[in-house]
RNA sequence: GGCCUGGUGGCUCAGCUGGUUAGAGCGCCGCCCUGUCACGGCGGAGGUCGUGGGUUCGAACCCCAUCCGGGUCGCCA
């Protein structure tokens, strides 16, 4: 039966214990985490969020009455002890903090019972996602997800307190605000006070951010919660944090360098690692010429080498028809990969497939020097030779390539890198690599939409250089766009925003957005830049994925305490759901019953 | 929306080419045990094989549909 803890107090977490207060009487209450009963001599080991002391009940100490309840105990139980600590008579355990000392019991409560968990609350279980996210509460007690929940807080605590030493004002934006064209689908969320009209869950404080700039507030900071209605990703959740920030009289130089030494500052708190800085700096140009990828992976080389101009006259069509076609051939070298199986290299190129390619080819050299090839017969001794130096292949290599629109080609080996760093054990999650990826394309063709649209957002300051190309020549210009990229997974971005109307004007009809449309859209926010704006600038992270990353997961899963599934309903609360008629009603929806 | 992958006692899994009563480890329950910490010993309970339909003398296994997870492409300014 469950017990009050009426007139005992808790005086230490179990792990506040030590061999200090030998001789104390101390009071702990936690979780029952495992109990040896060994017939007359009980032991338990009690579990709160900062670890396990070990409780020995015996007769003696306890009473008959205590013992017998101590037998009773399962597992999960919460329990309230009182006791006096003691070197341990038998032997320590060196897996424990406390395990020198045990806290030999002299009172025992049981404050609530616990049926048994379905799965072990302990660390690196295999149990499923599935049935962890249902008993979100129970895999919340485990220790690994309990130590990421605790780092993020720390990170939390950390960002804040070295931000406001920098002069920035942590400043709340409305979590229900107006519909954007552009970027991702927004939630809605209905007015029951304006029929058929919406609010929006905000993607990013974005606007409510630059317009605080304008108002003076020189430096603003929030942790802030957005939403984003798309398909989920290992690292993607519907509603996710972000740690956002805007300065005002700053160019790109002054957001990198607040921002490298906040995140030097983090990792030396929270993980003891030394950041060194200035971190590496790469355009967006060379990060896709070399890597394939606009979020390249340092922790490995690897890098692309572009063939072109050595086969655009071979013998093999696919690859003279990529060239003829305005594409490229590029290759990679995955070292001492050259004896992988033929049914190996078939699953890379299904691989390839996925990322739009229509094939890849190969040369795989054995150790002995032999080559075996996709296309050799298309080509002459000298080409392949010609080609090999190029990827610097030796012995025992394995080269792949693709041939296709530049676009394909670098998504292809871009991902195809990383895929064989993967198989090749060349990732090291205590391998923290760093890498601004700077100069951003103003524009990307949207074949959908049949125009361009903004690869980062609308009020993105194109380079200084690049402005008078804004009309002329869209496509080359670049923007003062950056990203902060750890071990090949995107943290966090930012830019450099537009600060003159006549630019921002440019920019949308750019865009294809009618002076009417950008009005009824952002007037609030063009209406601001009337009465005078400063030049700003700013940048957000994900938090969930810097933290993520910083808890050597795979998953943000792992560091979110309520996330969501795949088709983003929640296991737990078994959201979305149905709600009444009178609810809808109220609010002027119409069901249209589907099925 | 596409592709890949999984669903078998509470948990993790095995289950061959379709063939007797679907197995194992852990957990759980009971009894015994005074120095355990993966406690130990003895005994025991527990399974509509995700769901529905089909093929077959016979289905965990083959076929169709569907539900629930995971990865990924598209998508994510």
């Amino acid at each position: 039966m469950a017990e009050a803890m009426v007139g005992l107090k808790r005086t230490h977490r179990c792990t506040e214990v030590s061999l200090a207060d030998a001789g104390q009487t101390v009071t702990v209450m936690g979780w029952v985490q495992t109990r040896r009963n060994l017939g007359s001599l009980i032991f338990v080991d009690l579990r709160d969020r900062s670890g396990i002391i070990q409780l020995v009940f015996d007769e003696n100490s306890v009473g008959k009455e205590g013992f017998e309840k101590a037998y009773t105990l399962r597992n999960e139980f919460v329990i309230a002890v009182v006791g006096t600590v003691q070197k341990r008579s038998g032997a320590v355990n060196e897996n424990l903090k406390t395990g020198e000392i045990e806290v030999v019991a002299t009172q025992l409560r049981i404050l609530s019972e616990s049926e048994t968990p379905p799965f072990p609350i302990e660390e690196n279980i295999n149990t499923k996602e599935e049935l962890r996210l249902k008993y979100r509460c129970l895999d919340l007690r485990r220790p690994d997800i309990q130590s990421n929940i605790i780092m993020r807080s720390k990170v939390a605590t950390l960002t804040r307190a070295f931000l406001a030493n920098e002069g920035f004002l942590e400043i709340e934006t409305p979590m229900l605000t107006k519909s954007t064209p552009e970027g991702a689908r927004d939630y809605l969320v209905p007015s029951r006070v304006h029929p058929g009209k919406f609010y929006a869950l905000p993607q990013s404080p974005q606007l409510f951010k630059q317009m605080l700039m304008c108002s003076g507030y020189d430096r603003y900071m929030q942790i802030a919660r957005c939403f984003r209605d798309e398909d989920l990703r290992a690292d993607r959740q519907p509603e996710f944090t972000q740690i956002d920030m805007e300065l005002s009289f700053v160019d790109v130089d002054d957001v990198i360098d607040v921002n490298e030494r906040l995140l030097a500052y983090l990792f030396k708190e929270v993980l003891g690692v030394t950041v060194s800085l200035p971190i590496q700096r790469m355009t967006w140009q060379e990060a896709m010429d070399r890597f394939g990828s606009d979020k390249p992976d340092l922790r490995f080389g690897m890098e692309l080498k572009d063939i072109t101009e050595l086969v655009k006259n071979c013998g093999f069509g696919v690859f003279t028809q990529a060239v003829e076609n305005g594409g490229s051939v590029r290759g990679i070298n995955a070292k001492g990969q050259g004896a992988m199986p033929r049914k190996k290299i078939d699953a890379l190129v299904d691989f390839a497939k996925g990322y739009g390619a229509k094939g890849l080819a190969y040369i795989a050299i054995q150790d002995d020097g032999t080559v075996k090839s996709s296309f050799s017969k298309f080509m002459t001794e000298e080409e392949m030779k010609a080609i090999i130096g190029a990827l610097d292949g030796g012995n025992g290599d394995l080269l792949l390539f693709a041939a296709d629109r530049n676009k394909i080609v670098w998504s292809v080996l871009g991902a195809l890198r990383v895929e064989l760093a993967e198989q090749m054990g060349l990732l090291d999650k205590n391998d923290y690599k760093f890498l601004w990826v700077t100069e951003f394309p103003q524009f990307e063709w949207s074949d959908e939409e049949e125009r361009f649209v903004a690869m980062h957002h609308p009020f993105t300051m194109p380079m200084d250089e690049d402005l008078d190309k804004l009309e002329s020549d869209p496509g080359s210009v670049r923007a003062k766009a950056y990203d902060i990229v750890l071990n090949g997974t995107e943290i966090g971005g930012g830019s450099v925003r537009i600060h003159q109307a006549d630019v921002q004007q440019r920019m949308f009809k750019a865009l294809g957005l009618s002076p009417e449309v950008a009005n009824e859209k952002f007037g609030f926010l063009l209406d601001a830049f009337k009465y005078g704006v400063p030049p700003h600038a700013g940048l957000a992270y994900g938090l969930d994925r810097l933290v993520m990353l910083m808890a050597k997961r795979d998953s943000i899963r792992d560091v979110i305490a309520f996330p969501k599934v795949k088709d983003a309903s929640c296991l737990l609360t078994n959201a979305p759901d149905v709600v009444d008629e009178k609810q809808l009603s109220e609010l002027s929806i119409d069901i249209i019953q589907g099925n």
